[in-house]
DNA sequence: GTAAACTCTATACCTAGTATAGAGTCAAGC
DNA sequence: GCTTGACTCTATACTAGGTATAGAGTTTAC
């Protein structure tokens, strides 16, 4: 399978896969003659595993992370459990910092309507203070 | 004033208030003989409403938007309104992102505990289906 | 044989800063 | 007057997670 089939199939881009091959987060693949990257069903399931945790949130590192980890099998997963649970507590905390956020945002906007000039503008006012 | 003092007074950083200037949030102000930055009290308000906006997560590309509508007065507020109408609904849309991430995730950990090996780990299963 | 579609590498761009290097400036103490 | 330390200057590189190009080579269809 040569990379555009790969990107048909999995919903990545060209350039993206490449790019998480340049960050090792797929095997450098074989070639064709002509130098183009021929992928196996393992690398392509690889990519399909990547893709999932990243719409998971996690980053290219934590990512690598459990690439490394998967590939020790006899090993204990606690070391997956502890890096799920930390990006599980990552992503509560920025939910309560956008939800604060929101408050104040909603405060502001209710401070003013359309029908004002900008110098008498209520939002603008709070956005001085 | 001279930048360090500006960086002291606001909690910006001097890079930070160099990059503003460059970004054209803040004005290119008057230099001292020794070419040092002069900060007047205008300027030194500017930078505390970019902060402000900074920090209710507005891009400063908003942030310029907004300080070109402050720049005449005279003017109806309306698409002031708009603007942090069009940010709030920005933020409550991340804010669900997050909460249906957070339920995956939730889901996710509950497939597994420390005491399995890599190989049974229901997470890695989950990541994997 | 040629044209279109594909792939290759390398590089630049994005956001919102942060972190350096190397040079110049200023104020205090001696 | 001279040195030392703290400050400032510009320019450049780096971060994450891609995206978008340029210019060259390859493959495929007709």
């Amino acid at each position: 399978m040569k990379i555009g089939d790969v990107a048909k199939t999995t919903g990545c881009s060209v350039q993206t896969i490449r790019f998480y091959e340049r960050k090792g987060l797929l095997p450098l693949v074989d070639r064709s003659i002509g130098n183009y990257r021929v992928y196996d069903t393992a690398t392509i399931q690889q990519l399909q595993f990547v893709k999932q945790c990243r719409s998971l949130g996690m980053s290219t590192a934590e990512v690598k992370t459990l690439l490394d980890i998967k590939s020790r099998p006899e090993q204990s997963c606690a070391n997956i459990n502890t890096l799920v649970v930390k990006h599980l507590q990552d992503v509560v905390i920025r939910i309560q910092e956008l939800q604060a956020l929101k408050l104040s945002l909603e405060n502001m906007a209710s401070t003013c309507d359309d029908e004002k000039t900008v110098r008498d503008c209520g939002i603008l006012n709070y956005l001085q203070a």
